[in-house]
DNA sequence: GCATAATGCATTGCTATGCAAGGTAAATTT
DNA sequence: AAATTTACCTTGCATAGCAATGCATTATGC
């Protein structure tokens, strides 16, 4: 059997469990495309400080399974960066994504609270 | 320097990251003294399911950071059970990622939100 | 009686993640 | 000229999740 590529397409929770960071990236980039060293400073700001040695083999991760593009932009008289764009299929799976952070936190906050009573 | 060991100290989102399930486990026991087999199951009925494979060598974890203590138990004419029972050591653990997690969650649904015009 | 499942524990070996450390290059500041 | 900032990237390590597998005991089914 092929558990490992199935897998993660089949249990969102491994995805979720693993990959928090892989879509809060994905998602400061659907804002607006960025790139690699200013992601770094919002995750910062965000609160969710992540150094480069993260960042920028997580931006390759993306870009692999295609749910960003890149493009090497020259702006100003600055350091080239490489712009991240979001394609379809990074929405979509940020969609998903979104859906299954709230069941995700939901589970994990009925299981921290004890969840004696707690339905629905 | 010795990193590894400090930075899971010093910084609880290195933690939360990559131990949401930990503690989510040690949660479990906090409700009562529970074994891994339970564990399991308790955790796929909450719907968060996780295979033994990951749950046993979790459990060993936290005995071996003094999160819990074990006690082997018979229980009536079944297999004998490793019994866990949560420390001091791990309640105030618990209670801190308690905070930690509802911080990480705000974080992490702003960041998801895009913060546009959304705000909870 | 014998096979299968369920209960209960555990380990091995693989893949992937997070990340400190370090490296390159250009622009800006001091 | 040196240091800092901007901007990229890779290497090598520790660790997590987990499929697969194994052991022992107790039902359950045939």
């Amino acid at each position: 059997m092929l558990y490992n590529a199935l897998m993660e397409l089949t249990n969102p929770l491994i995805q979720i469990k693993k990959g928090a960071l892989e879509f809060c990236v994905l998602a400061l980039i659907a804002r607006g495309e960025s790139y690699g060293y200013e992601i770094v400073k919002v995750l910062d700001e965000e609160g969710l400080t992540t150094p480069e040695g993260t960042v920028y083999p997580l931006l390759a991760r993306l870009q692999k399974e295609a749910l960003v593009t890149s493009s090497w932009r020259q702006m100003g008289e600055g350091n080239p960066r490489k712009y991240y764009q979001i394609t379809r299929k990074g929405e979509a799976a940020l969609a998903l994504f979104r859906e299954h952070w709230k069941e995700f936190v939901n589970t994990v906050d009925l299981i921290l609270e004890g969840g004696t009573q707690n339905d629905g």
